[in-house]
DNA sequence: CGAAAATTTGACATGACTCAACTGGAGTGG
DNA sequence: CCACTCCAGTTGAGTCATGTCAAATTTTCG
């Protein structure tokens, strides 16, 4: 198990040099994460970014209630990380946990400041995945804000088809903001058309 | 008038230097910007970054029925662009409007791609910028799935201390989600108290 | 000043949640 | 391989949060 389908996940973008990638290697850590087990509880702070390898993760927030709110997954070739605590290094409200077994490279904050501060192909990288996630995300504000349960449901079908046979529909009625409950009459209502 | 602001704004990142500012004093343009007058029309392909030296927009979409739904207020050192559009070079669904009398800087696609292959500290910049708002991009969608129309207002009013007396409580109803008189129920709610 | 927009109010409708119960499948230990 | 537990999914009854529509009032701005 090496760190290459992280260099293969760079050619996206601006590709690594040979000096950078040797940096890679000697910094990144690969690691195993069992099903069910946490990288990042509430109260701690996220010190690494996180790339997915192998497997499925989701990042979310537990309210007073107990209750679970998916804010994020990742699977294969996805990065996931509290940004709000990686850059403030206050404790976060969030947990990431694994849904599968999974394969991991993580860089921590030293290092991910290394790579800025050295190769400013990171720089350029990052600010080009954060722009996509922060696309993606203020889609789903907009759709929060003036869509119903059901066209959320609809749309997340639509742009997750990697993920709606992969988890469960606990999960996914948690991600777009309704009870499990209601998930499954929006469901049943979406077959009987 | 000029571009001072601009460059002040930088200060807070990676200031620029001299020969930095000097091709931004060519390439950005400044317009004054009427309110209600429209930057970005449905339709239309975001050309540009804007950059608010003095006035307030807001970005939103229009829905099937005609309703607005503001996504993004920009104030006094603010950015607002439809950066979806800006980067895919598709048609946006979203307007951004003056919502007062405004002064703003303008970069176009091609000077802000010009930025960033020959001056790296722009990419720097511009992913520290976005992280900044993805993270509160984030914020706002965990609220929205986890919190009531009543803690989302008084969130706003926290976190928003200089727009909340700038803007109409329907343009505040139009961010949060819901409808002018359900806030105001919201308020009389909240007053009572 | 006058028109347009913002705000408030009330009656009513509907979307979404809660709680409790039941079913069935997947994983686990004996 | 069976018995058991746990969790996902479904269903229904009742409730609460929020939306709709219409009207009256106040404020803002041209």
């Amino acid at each position: 198990m090496n760190i290459q389908p992280l260099i293969e996940h760079f050619k996206n973008y601006l590709p690594l040099g040979d000096e950078e990638i040797g940096e890679l290697e000697k910094r990144a850590s690969i690691r195993k994460v069992k099903r069910r087990q946490l990288i990042l509880s509430e109260g701690d702070v996220c010190n690494c970014y996180t790339f997915v390898i192998e497997g499925c993760f989701k990042m979310y927030k537990v309210d007073e209630e107990g209750k679970e709110h998916n804010l994020q997954f990742a699977i294969e070739n996805g990065w996931i990380a509290d940004l709000g605590s990686f850059y403030s290094e206050k404790p976060s409200e969030l947990y990431i946990e694994a849904m599968e077994n999974s394969v991991v490279i993580q860089l921590k904050k030293e290092d991910m400041l290394f790579f800025f501060t050295n190769y400013h192909k990171f720089d350029r990288n990052f600010r080009v995945l954060v722009e996509n996630a922060f696309i993606e995300m203020q889609r789903r504000v907009l759709q929060n804000i003036s869509s119903t349960a059901e066209e959320r449901y609809l749309d997340f079908l639509e742009k997750h088809p990697k993920l709606f046979n992969r988890i469960s529909n606990v999960q996914i009625a948690s991600y777009i903001g309704v009870t499990p409950e209601f998930l499954s009459k929006i469901r049943k209502e979406i077959t009987s058309k």
